[in-house]
DNA sequence: CCGAATTACTCAGGGCACTGATTATTTCTT
DNA sequence: AAGAAATAATCAGTGCCCTGAGTAATTCGG
């Protein structure tokens, strides 16, 4: 008696959701490449020279995980790590050839992989879907920054 | 160039959902029971007497993971394994006073964390997000499982 | 200019999540 | 009844995710 239904507890939801999707993503774009990796390819194709502790603010990855996912990536010679010259406490990083050519193909992939996980919600399901989850973790990242308000209220 | 816009992509958004879940989950209901260890204290309020495999499909966990969130709910005292007299492959699964007092104690935090959690939604927005959620999550579960198919036309 | 605070990164430790291989037990097939 | 197939659980290995503590470099305050 007293147990709970599970169905209604988002952090339930979230979880079996990111579980589907890593499957998913093992099955059709990479065995090698995870999610989280191909976010810190992403956001150094879009702002190269980046340093860890920003490239990890970008994708959402704390100060110890974007440690050990960078260096993975520069192990297997995807991205290079080179001290800021400017500011030695920093390292700049940069996709290398490799890098680049592996992010350009598995956006290809992930855009397909997209398709079939959100194949069962219509167009402005998926457009619901994606507000909600946004302000829904908006909202509770801002709960634990409370340093810049989301919404400025003259 | 060519870089991707990530708040289109639900692996992504379902990573943030599941880390802004977490770290309101260790602020507001425990720091030493996690959001995996209540599903599987609850599961087995539902149903005492489960095995080890039956409660992982219950709440979502694989046969490895369930393994270790088992052992360590077990050395904690809060639950209680012994063997199935009638097929010894099995462990038969039990809540101890001291896990069924800590189910109880956490129902009413959760509860409340999910409140907070949920706070930026309408009643209507939250029933939406919750069936979105477990469409999607269905369907990714079912490519994986096409043994039972979901929905049976005659 | 120099000590204090801050910042970037690293390291140790605990927990979740998956795969592939192994062991013990049961069930199926002949 | 005996060998084969299936099943429950374990173990090793990899990767993500967090915290707290520690190190090196920079910036701030007097």
């Amino acid at each position: 008696m007293a147990a709970v239904d599970l169905s209604t507890h988002p952090g339930h939801l979230a979880r079996r959701l990111q579980q589907a999707h890593y499957l998913l993503w093992n099955a059709m774009v990479s065995e090698e490449i995870t999610s989280p990796q191909f976010a810190v390819l992403n956001a150094l194709v879009a702002e190269p020279g980046l340093d860890q502790r920003t490239v990890g603010e970008r994708v959402g990855l704390d100060r110890s995980t974007i440690a050990e996912v960078i260096s993975r990536l520069s192990r297997r010679g995807l991205l290079d790590k080179v001290r800021d010259p400017q500011d030695g406490r920093r390292f700049l990083l940069r996709l290398t050839d490799e890098g680049a050519r592996t992010h350009r193909k598995l956006t290809v992939r992930t855009a397909r992989m997209n398709q079939v996980f959100l194949a069962p919600l219509s167009a402005e399901e998926r457009a619901v879907f994606f507000s909600l989850l946004q302000r829904v973790s908006d909202a509770a990242e801002g709960l634990r920054n409370p340093g810049e308000p989301l919404v400025t209220q003259g």
